[in-house]
DNA sequence: ATTCATAATTTTGCATTCAAAATTCAAATT
DNA sequence: AATTTGAATTTTGAATGCAAAATTATGAAT
């Protein structure tokens, strides 16, 4: 394997974030030991600087450290989604209303503009770029509230359910679904209707919940270890 | 300074405790370098294992870290509050929902019990034991809504505006207003009342906001650098 | 062949070391 | 006296080293 090389920042920021994507891509998988001399030559660094970093990650809960015997990925469990979920969407209920309270018309009106883009590659089945418009769009929002504390939050909450695999379990009919109710999150927006945004907002995240429980189950089928 | 042995357990571990605690205690305060030198010294380590906890404490937000130039601790600002505050809000509204529901007669017979302790504390004017049992009872809510991520999430939040300082701020009105209304916290409780217990916390946590609040705006002036 | 004991190897936890950056201090100039 | 320049010192970032724990491999006994 060829060391990558990384470019000059905190090393352990740099690799925290790296890991972290992996986790996510699935290109480190649930429950995997993960060696730190694998990771270290995987990006060309000692053990220093990438041990702060695991310790780091397992501080979110992305990784599980034991005593003595090195990092695990932490897996995505029922009772992970049946804690997180409820909390999340509280979050975006106050997300919602303080989003219609603070964003900008041109904010709003740059998020319209990537909504189009985001119905126009539902329509053309561009899977990737819909999945990476949508995600521009909630994060337009949650920044939209202006409040650094309930971002951070969030962020750390989706992180722990948020695995690239489960996209592909989305049906047909879920996706149009989620489609529509993306249109409804963009009047209620327009309207500065806090009540509404808030509510589809967490409507639209009991679908996800969905999506991403029938993944968890699936994946559970799978391993049997 | 005589370095203070640590017990056995993953070492960054108990140095990100110890340094969490001392910086909620006021041990270590707001702006304050932190040398990684003598935090070394102060508990006989080396600084590989300090510096992962401090890594670990600086993406909490309690210590900013600035490349080359160390730590220094993070200090409660009103925008902090500002943005604090309204996430842990309805965190506890979440809170009172789930507890009415998950907890069993036991688990609230015994914070009735507590409860008539530190009423008992309020009484004799004991503010520390008040102190200490008014948190017990928080928590034992907290736990009581039985979602593991509601209590971390909430923690985390928390921890990044709760110093002890500012308890001697509280003056005898809020005092009393505090303990009557965990009179009515505890009523909501056994009448497993949500609605309630939601409300009487969230009122409870805005006074709470308001005496950190006048905490933070003191301390803006007297440390006028 | 399976189980157990024990030796060899690997991996982890933490201390130490070294280079680079930042800070402090002192002398020199104005 | 104030400012500036540059060396001496301190502090940080990250690699290396070393001991302890865990894992794997080896072989003997059943």
């Amino acid at each position: 394997m060829t060391p990558e090389l990384i470019p000059r920042r905190a090393l352990h920021d740099e690799l925290a974030d790296r890991i972290r994507q992996m986790i996510i891509e699935g290109d480190l998988q649930a429950d995997q030991k993960v060696p730190e001399k694998d990771l270290c030559a995987r990006f060309g660094v000692s053990r220093t600087p990438l041990r702060e970093a695991l310790k780091v990650l397992a501080n979110d809960g992305l990784l599980v450290l034991t005593p003595n015997r090195g990092s695990t990925v932490a897996g995505v469990t029922e009772q992970d989604i049946q804690d997180v979920f409820p909390v999340m969407s509280a979050l975006e209920s106050l997300s919602g209303e303080l989003a219609v309270q603070n964003m900008s018309d041109v904010a709003i009106a740059k998020l319209q503009q990537t909504h189009a883009a985001m119905v126009k590659a539902y329509r053309a089945k561009d899977l990737p770029l819909y999945f990476r418009l949508n995600q521009e769009i909630h994060r337009g929002i949650l920044q939209g509230s202006g409040n650094a504390a309930l971002i951070a939050v969030y962020d750390s909450l989706n992180i722990r359910i948020t695995r690239m695999r489960y996209v592909a379990d989305m049906t047909k009919d879920r996706w149009a679904q989620a489609v529509a109710e993306h249109v409804v999150m963009m009047d209620a927006l327009t309207n500065r209707d806090g009540n509404l945004l808030s509510e589809v907002l967490r409507h639209h995240l009991e679908n996800k919940r969905e999506t991403v429980l029938r993944w968890v189950q699936k994946s559970k089928k799978t391993k049997v270890k």
